[in-house]
DNA sequence: TATCATTAGTGAATTATTTCTCAGTCGGAA
DNA sequence: TTCCGACTGAGAAATAATTCACTAATGATA
């Protein structure tokens, strides 16, 4: 077994790791749809990528699958949750309570997936107090150094414009988050043990009218 | 100049083509500054890539610097629109009022970035007929397709749950659709012809968490 | 005008990623 | 028990993407 991360070894590329989380949330669909097992090539069809990637991203970590029968999908589920780290609950602190916050806020995928939001904070005074998502309140984000130490937090998702979202940043980098999801459409500076994943739906557009004619 | 598609030449790389809307939104983001010449180093610092990636992915198109001098900044904002089909207004549908749609529905950076949310669908007669969005109603998604037709749209966002997705998007490319954007936690099915593009924020989440320990 | 620091564009080299191919294992059927 | 089709894991090969390194152009300055 190919152990992820052992000292001496070669990193795992990124774009493996970034592949792991779309095959788990396949394979739960599987699960839920009742079926206990399946095969890379099968897994592929759905996800239209090659079996054979399937497989050689799989084999980084160990060898997941039985030879002739494919691979048992509640155990390739808890491998992978654990290779992602997501076999236990991470609380997010969420930044930004307007209309795209609140949205996270309800969203239900996130607890089954191995994240609670357990803190929202925004700027707006008429906002602060106010209820929001599943039993939390709007908490002033004056206070982020608290709620950080509270919580335990490491991760945080900011949904607060473009351009409060720097200050913001630099903010829950000084608290001690490293880890942000920015839906604001700008690419923040931070230091290099910070990592920042972004999500702007105007870049998917973009991409994809490149195509249409 | 490399023009882009031209007969017998080789496509652009389509992770080249991902990137453009990145550098365009951090040029808008220079001129909004009031900047009017910037390098590929410059930008490249900005966006944590090499200047050399910048100018390779930018020569696929053209020769659009000044050796010496760099890039004008609102030039080659203009140059990527072009490039990208956005330097018009291309008409989206929304489908799915729920709190993500309204979000959706309520964000301003679409109109500025070559997109206008025209119509919004939902099942729920309950949201039917409800304003959303700016001087928007939500439609009836039975009638989908005498409001493609009206609005000549080619692009969808999809914000419905995970277990209606499929039969959605289904409906949207038998409409016409040959563009969408999906929020759901799924990888759909879909005809060759018609490019998809997922927003999964626990997709991200999971990403980042691999690294934390 | 000559010099210099700066920078784009680009072929070559390097590195990363994907695909191919096949030996070996598995479970079921004969 | 043996055979067979299905399937994995992994090295090798092929392809793709990135970076290097250099040429040539530019504008500023002495």
């Amino acid at each position: 077994m190919n152990d992820e991360r052992a000292p001496g070894k070669a990193p795992i590329p990124d774009i493996v790791i970034g592949r792991l989380p779309v095959y788990l949330r396949t394979l739960r669909l599987l699960a839920d749809e009742g079926r206990e097992v399946t095969s890379s090539q099968e897994l592929g069809e759905h996800l239209g990528i090659s079996s054979a990637q399937i497989r050689k991203d799989l084999s980084h970590f160990g060898e997941f699958g039985k030879q002739g029968t494919g691979y048992n999908i509640a155990f390739l589920c808890q491998q992978l949750q654990k290779i992602l780290n997501v076999d236990r609950i991470w609380p997010v602190i969420l930044v930004g309570a307007g209309s795209l916050g609140t949205a996270i806020a309800n969203y239900q995928e996130f607890e089954s997936s191995g994240f609670r939001i357990v803190t929202v904070l925004d700027e707006d005074p008429q906002k602060i107090g106010q209820p929001i998502g599943d039993g939390l309140r709007i908490e002033d984000f004056a206070d982020l150094n608290q709620q950080v130490e509270e919580s335990n937090v490491r991760i945080a998702v900011m949904a607060v414009p473009a351009y409060a979202a720097q200050r913001v940043a630099s903010q829950l980098i000084e608290a001690g988050l490293s880890s942000i999801l920015c839906y604001a459409p700008i690419t923040l500076a931070v230091p290099s043990h910070v990592r920042v994943e972004y999500i702007d739906p105007v870049v998917h557009f973009q991409h994809m009218t490149y195509y249409l004619r």
